[in-house]
DNA sequence: TCAATCTAGTAGATCGATTCACTCACATTC
DNA sequence: GAATGTGAGTGAATCGATCTACTAGATTGA
């Protein structure tokens, strides 16, 4: 018996308004709904009654099944949702689509992705009118569970799939620009940190099957851009790390610590992101190294943080603000049936005082 | 005709594949959501047929008008959702409430507010099976709309209603704590920032009617709380300035550089968030003014970047992120059908660098 | 051998709203 | 005075699944 409602053991339903105001269901859904279709007075007599005895208003789960639409947009993202807050290009981002979806008045839905549960059984019951999927690994089973709802769906960054919208950047470039930065200054002798290539926790060296076999496209391509670059110059002993767990400079620092111990140290590490970059900068302080002096830095993404850490980090910018607007826009036009796009946003290597000539000898 | 679908006129349901199997629709349904209870080989036929048909599986409004649950929890903001990602004390809260909703593979539905648009409705809309309100003014129309659907609903900071579920802090106490800080330090001449304090736009010197009238509850307590102390000191001559829009930097210096062109110069200013007195500091180091040999500046909130500012800020720490995790696990508990508790969290006065004594007169 | 138990699957009621196609009473127009 | 419109409200079909009983047949037990 719960203590809840106005009075009546049953729940109150539109039916019960109706039958206490003496109209048909009808009209009462249409005060709600489509208040020019009956007399003023009436409408406030049915909203009056409603208020009396409880009742919650049209029960949204049963709206929508009738209406087939919910007004809301799903979005997926990497690792822990929690994640999602405390990176700071993903903040960016997610700023950004939130408010695409404000303007036009959609809610947007942050669906959870803890690593044990069936994720497939959670998105089938997101009730969603469209999906955004923001960079997941293309063999995530969340991403197929995805597709297989049909729903119109926006993918950003990674899994880049044909015929479906996507937003992104041209992160192969981006890879190129930063090695011929750093080949350009001189150095031959360069260290990567990367985020996670695979969905295993694996930390360590990566090798080139590694790198063939990652499900994580934009690192593999940026990767490749590096690579790219330095195979034009003297060939360089390319030095690698990947990160277990996120994308965090704690990660990035650690990292650091195993390229500056191996010999011969490297006189240059590009972060994959700035993330990781920024944590090699607190290995590089934490042994008295100096930057760019002792060793250049360089990330990828230009969070806010890189252009106030102590040096600013010289990075690859890509307009992450714009990349939210984008996918929002994206996600919005796909609900007016609108066609599935690809927006390729714009990049450039943004030099800032982190990266500097290679030492003499 | 759409191109769509495998091939029928119509839209797949449950009944077409249990049709196209030749089973009935409850055996499909169990199927999904109940294996154990149909042979492993009938199970198998049936999920092919359903790919082969193009099924997105069972219709989530249907599921969940039958079920009469979503798993999903809706979160309501002050202000334009997007804010949610541009304040660091928002951004941490709400990664603290995803990752509880995470662990209880919950869904987490940010709404819209957008200023103009019919709340209401929307919020009528919105399929979820509990409600968080977090920093809203008592008045706005959508706390309101959200009461009256009688979600169990869980309120952080403001408002404060009695009888339902909340958390925070004591927000006056902590006012006073900073105002005993400064008067022992013998800050006679005190300025005071505050966000907004009534929802209309009004940017300016707040006096007491406007104060009394003030329907955002925290703001309005750290206030009288800073009062409280300083009335034991020498009487202070207090000077204000109300923000229009958003708690931000921004907005914090314009309203600092009002505070310090009045006559006598406020020797301290008291910001009653962090991000108004990081603003403020801008303004100090823009006129040239020592913090805290010139201007002593304290905050509220303790966000990560009162703690990486120049000079570190003194402020009132208050437990962010277990803010989040305890409305999360309120919001879980509620739905279990536990009872709707009041928590308050402790915070306390952080002396860090930005506040010293007064200079003399 | 006859009853009891188990398995695999089914029929049909139900969740709560929305909306199309009508009716009815009354007003307007030529 | 017949034809036409109009505003207000109604009846019934419909959205797509889930769940409680129930049944037919197979297996077990004494």
């Amino acid at each position: 018996m719960h203590a809840r409602g106005a009075g009546a053991g049953s729940r109150v339903t539109l039916q019960t308004v109706a039958d206490v105001v003496g109209v048909s269901r009808a009209t009462v859904s249409n005060a709600y709904n489509r208040p020019e279709r009956l007399g003023a007075e009436l409408r406030e007599q049915i909203l009056d009654a409603a208020r009396q005895l409880g009742y919650p208003g049209p029960n949204p789960a049963a709206r929508q099944l009738r209406l087939g639409r919910s007004g809301m947009v799903g979005l997926l993202f990497t690792e822990p949702l929690s994640y999602a807050f405390s990176d700071p290009a993903a903040v960016l981002f997610l700023g950004a689509v939130a408010r695409e979806c404000e303007t036009a008045n959609a809610g947007l839905l942050l669906l959870p992705s803890p690593p044990n549960s069936d994720m497939a059984r959670t998105l089938r019951g997101a009730v969603v009118d469209s999906m955004c999927i923001y960079s997941m690994p293309e063999d995530h089973e969340a991403v197929q569970a995805v597709m297989e709802r049909q729903l119109p769906t926006v993918f950003v960054d990674q899994p880049r799939i044909r015929g479906t919208a996507f937003v992104g950047v041209d992160d192969r470039h981006g890879g190129r620009l930063v090695g011929e930065h750093v080949t350009a200054l001189g150095h031959h002798n360069v260290g990567i940190l990367t985020p996670r290539l695979l969905a295993d926790d694996y930390v360590g060296p990566v090798g080139d099957d590694r790198l063939a076999a990652s499900t994580f496209r934009i690192f593999k391509e940026r990767f490749s851009g590096i690579r790219d670059a330095l195979r034009h110059g003297p060939l360089p002993d390319v030095r690698i790390t990947t990160q277990e767990r996120n994308n965090t400079p704690e990660d990035g620092e650690a990292g650091a610590h195993v390229l500056l111990d191996s010999e011969p140290r490297p006189t240059a590490i590009l972060g994959l992101t700035d993330q990781l970059a920024l944590g090699a900068l607190r290995a590089a302080r934490a042994r008295g190294l100096s930057v760019p002096g002792d060793l250049t830095l360089t990330g990828f993404d230009d969070i806010p943080e890189a252009a106030t850490s102590d040096p600013p980090l010289t990075t690859i910018q890509q307009p992450l603000v714009e990349k939210g607007t984008a996918a929002g826009r994206l996600l919005l036009d796909l609900l007016q049936g609108g066609p599935a796009k690809e927006e390729m946003l714009n990049i450039r290597l943004l030099v800032r005082e982190s990266s500097g000539p290679a030492r003499e000898g």
